[in-house]
DNA sequence: TAGTAGTTTAGAATAATTATAAACTACAGG
DNA sequence: CCTGTAGTTTATAATTATTCTAAACTACTA
């Protein structure tokens, strides 16, 4: 057994999933990656069928997704397209987003300055702040 | 004619779309309002109907929303939900986001300090900047 | 090695959004 | 003020992402 796939079926333990094929396989194409991975669904599907030769449902993929999002091995970003984008990685960072070309972009979080935020709302305190920034053509 | 349908009918024109009853209703609902108002398409058609009595059908909203958004009357928000989210404050300004109740609070740019990005990227530069904080319990 | 609890799967269900095409209407030009 | 036409509204269908379902399958505990 590979070193990686020790990594993966830990990660899948940790997020209370049984380590089977398909879920391997959805390891294989999320984090063996020298780069973040920026991905929806149906990207990630297409991959584990076009390059994997898997054959897999829609439901398996969208279960290790979440699976994988709730236990913070997976992010989701909101960016406003009709699906949802997923980052593997799951540091705190910030993204630029390209709209000519709807290419996501990571910003590590050394590279932006400290945020001061006036507002309060009472009752309420600051679980985390993303900086979204918009790109154009120079 | 009051006042304010004058303005909407010039919104409607500067959205090259013509002054119709439901557009103009569309208006009173969006842009009748002290504060801004964070709202969906559902809930959009939801008060046409049940407090404006009005009959009208899904793309007319759409198609209206849509075309206020491209022009600049409207602002997307990015909130990764179901459905999309619209806000009549159209300012430069940013959002706190209450994951809990999933409500939107409105941040005034002047309340929030400047924000440094390091990172470039070539032929790329900054078209805006969009700070989004969650929330929780304190 | 067998039982069971979790998993995979195809397909159906749901929900938001977009497309369509026929009936309707604002409005420019006479 | 008419009238023709280009734009609009509407109900409905189509599309698309996502979630649900239930039967067949499989990992893993004992």
């Amino acid at each position: 057994m590979k070193n990686s796939e020790v990594n993966y079926i830990a990660k899948l333990r940790n997020s209370r999933l049984r380590p089977t094929k398909q879920r391997i396989k959805i390891c294989e194409v999320l984090f063996n990656r020298e780069k973040t991975f920026h991905f929806s669904i149906s990207d990630l599907i297409k991959i584990l069928q076009d390059q994997h030769n898997l054959k897999i449902s829609l439901a398996t993929v969208y279960n290790t997704v979440h699976a994988f999002q709730k236990k913070g091995y997976l992010k989701e970003i909101p960016v406003k397209s009709s699906e949802s984008y997923y980052d593997t990685n799951v540091s705190h960072h910030h993204h630029f987003f390209d709209e000519k070309d709807g290419r996501l972009i990571d910003i590590n979080e050394t590279d932006v300055g400290p945020i001061d935020i006036q507002t309060k709302i009472p009752g309420k305190k600051i679980k985390s702040i993303e900086v979204f920034v918009k790109l154009e053509d120079q």
